[in-house]
Formats: C-alpha cells, structure tokens, sequence
DNA sequence: AGCGTGACGGTCG
DNA sequence: ACGACCGCCACGC
C-alpha cells in the first residue's frame, strides 16, 4: 500500500463509519495502516473530495472535542452528530464511551 | 531539496 | 478536569 492509497484507505474507512457512531484520528489512521499520523488523517479530511460524501463529522479526537468550527460551520459537526444519536456531553464534548465506533 | 505546518495524541503541571 | 508542551509524518511552498 502506498502513501497516496494512505488517503484512499482513510476515505474508505471513514464511508464505513456507521450513523450514530464516531471513530478518532488515530483510530482511522491505525486502521489504514499508518499508526501515530493522525494528523494526516485529519488533513486527508480537509483534501477529501465533496464527490466521495465522507462523512468526516463522524471523525473527532480522542478527547470527544468535535474539529473547529471553522471546518464545517457554526454548531454544524455538533448538530449532525445529535441528529444520528452521537451521545453529547453538556460541556459541548462526546461520550466517547458510547460513541466510539468498534470496527 | 529543505523547512514549516497541522481537523492529533499522550504526558506533565 | 483543563491547559500547555513535545513528538510524529506526509504535504505544500
């Protein structure tokens, strides 16, 4: 596998995310076989074609924080995720507990 | 070809 | 529980 199917894979890998489920940037990245980049996995968001319909609001960190605003839009990432069933805390966090997705 | 960067992660204070 | 710091690694300039 080389590094430019590293992006492939992690669009991949996202698409299979179920609703209701969140997976981290780690996660992701271990899976797609580049375990400690999960930063690239999180740039490999920002370069993803709008044409695959990623569903990269269900990619958070490992912290249950969503990405910033600024990616998505105001209150966006978090609204999608409530209206799939992502378990949230008050303090705006996820309950990674629940949420987290077992591949 | 080299340097800085970042939708992160784990640890320390 | 929260914030700050450092370490990783491919990509873009």
């Amino acid at each position: 596998m080389q590094k430019n199917n590293f992006y492939q894979t992690v669009y991949a890998i996202t698409a299979t995310i179920p609703s209701g489920k969140v997976a981290t940037y780690g996660q992701i990245a271990l899976l797609a076989g580049r375990p400690g980049c999960a930063r690239l996995v999180g740039h490999a968001m920002t370069s993803a074609p709008n044409e695959l319909h990623i569903p990269c609001h269900r990619v958070v960190n490992t912290k249950g924080c969503l990405a910033p605003e600024a990616v998505f839009g105001p209150n966006r990432q978090r609204h999608l995720l409530e209206k799939e069933g992502v378990p949230f805390f008050k303090s705006g966090r996820i309950d990674m507990k629940r949420a987290l997705w077992h591949p």
